[in-house]
DNA sequence: TTGAAAGCGCTAACAC
DNA sequence: GTGTTAGCGCTTTCAA
């Protein structure tokens, strides 16, 4: 019906306004050499006709898409959630675009993504909380643009990232458990192959324990995936095979949650029978009862962060140096100090 | 060190393999007409000198850019996410991809981002539980590109959505909680304003109580904005203001869980004083505890119904019907039956 | 079976 | 101040 109207481009601005396409395109850009009146003539003809520029024809000259692409392991969990809530807001006040890529921690997956992502032209790319592999590495470095990692490293921290100190963090966490009186503290860790968050928080506990002369026992950690179902499923390990503890800590908050559930359906009570700390500070975390005692990451900013390193790089900056984000321990419901004997 | 070495284009696999740019085009497209032995030789050049194809100069050219701008009230949220998450799948699998924006509930915000879409010529549009304006409609009419609505509808029904039925599901959810003795019945609703959702199921819980002889009173309605914070205000209200109650409808899992934290903090046990029936049934509703009795929206399948919609309009269809998707109550742990007097 | 040429909508020299 | 020209990388007639 009115598909025949047709899309207004510059030429049609400039042949009404009776200038060229070139100072259309100046006066649409601000730049210099145009006299008001002309100028004045263009915007009027130009808002007359609806006309609005064609970004692809753009991008095809000055090859910036003003687009970055994001690539989670997963896009539902309130973790990617918080992080692509701060990049959002970052992207917009900034004029970029994000396209959201799902990787499900799959590697041929992510490869096709890296591959459509570099079609599409983005300016730059963000990962979050993804082991690389060295096939991205390669395919990251064929595209030529700039990349930052959040909450995650590259082999040889090639890649500038943003991150919190994972080991200190979990030690933080640990300690505050033994400072409560507590020294049968289990872990719920992350992935086990997982060297880059996974085992950074499962040293901070250990070292902790060490530090505070508490032997550590392989037999009080089990490995869930960061998310609800496997803190379920190492709760539930933990309490069938693991000798009895009075603290747990849980290296994600979403694994906290679900051994929370875990522990109340077999009459476990927190933090009276058991005391839980988690890792995150998701905002569902301070919402639940009782609310958890956790790890803050400055989820939102780390997303900001990222991306503001990264629009500097695009922007031609040579380098920028990684950024280690404060966590603090917040103090909520769900630890209880326990009497000395 | 490596910024020289150019990226390949058609023309240098063209030249390269002695054969012209049309040729390598058909080639990689697949289309009739090129020798078994050209074939060979231009893809073998492409794959040596990694030759990608630049999706922003096709897109030029055939005015597709198999890419789709999706706007959400909040990016954050359980909600959004696991709509974002059905969405994201099933895009992936058509081979398109997502600009994910976050509205933030404004109203000049949104039309920038739709100008942001139209510029970057997007191939359509999802609008998720937002509020359409005549702004967007009109806006929305100039891109002359399809739109599908999820979990809201616009002004004349006009733009194809994929919902529940709101008023029905929140009468099923009343009726239960009335099936289960509760008589005296609090809701907490969604925007006040908001004729969309909010409305239904405020009209659903209410016709459920007319329907069971109970009167409807104002005072045992509070309103929120469908998140956590909004849950927990409105139950901080219904709890000083309120006529006592049993049992609580809240018009989302957020509110529900927002609720139950106050409730707790209060020294309300769920359910034995007091019970609670949310509606989404996040993800996260099932692992807190108590498990949220609650009603279902299938979020991941809402997502990629409408993603599936979408794309086949972009295709040519001239129209989708419509699609109201099936809820269900699912029981969990958060309503207990009240003993008859 | 293949190539030449035009053009998608825009920008960026380079003229005048 | 402003227009002309060329060209971004690709697809698509139209000829050959």
């Amino acid at each position: 019906m009115d598909q025949d109207t047709h899309v207004p481009t510059i030429k049609d601005v400039a042949k009404k306004a009776n200038v060229s396409a070139a100072t259309v395109s100046r006066v649409l850009h601000n730049l210099s050499g145009f006299s008001d009146r002309t100028k004045r003539k263009v915007l009027q003809v130009a808002e007359e006709l609806g006309y609005r520029p064609n970004a692809i024809a753009r991008g095809l000259v000055n090859k910036r898409t003003q687009t970055i692409g994001v690539l989670f392991p997963n896009v539902s969990g309130g973790f990617s959630t918080d992080i692509l809530h701060g990049m959002e807001e970052a992207a917009h006040e900034n004029g970029f675009s994000i396209i959201v890529c799902n990787t499900a921690r799959d590697g041929e997956r992510t490869m096709k993504y890296l591959q459509v992502l570099r079609e599409k032209q983005v300016d730059g790319i963000i990962f979050a909380s993804q082991v690389i592999k060295d096939d991205y590495v390669t395919e990251l470095a064929a595209m030529r643009v700039p990349v930052v990692l959040v909450n995650t490293l590259a082999s040889k921290d090639s890649i500038p990232y943003v991150k919190v100190d994972d080991q200190q963090a979990a030690y933080q966490a640990t300690t505050y458990l033994i400072q409560n009186g507590h020294r049968e503290i289990a872990m719920i860790a992350g992935t086990l192959g997982d060297r880059l968050t996974g085992l950074p928080r499962l040293k901070g506990y250990r070292q902790a324990l060490e530090d505070h002369g508490i032997p550590f026992s392989e037999s009080r950690v089990a490995y869930g995936d960061f998310q609800l179902e496997g803190g379920r499923s190492a709760m539930e390990k933990l309490l069938s095979e693991a000798p009895p503890f009075t603290a747990l800590f849980a290296a994600s908050d979403e694994m906290a949650i679900g051994a929370m559930g875990v522990a109340f359906e077999g009459g476990i009570k927190i933090p009276r029978d058991l005391s839980i700390i988690g890792y995150d500070d998701l905002i569902v975390s301070r919402m639940i009862y009782p609310p958890l005692t956790t790890i803050h990451q400055p989820l939102a900013l780390m997303g900001r962060s990222a991306l503001e390193m990264l629009i500097a790089l695009i922007g031609g900056k040579q380098e920028v140096s990684n950024r280690i984000v404060q966590h603090r321990l917040v103090e909520r419901g769900t630890v209880r100090p326990l009497a000395r004997d």
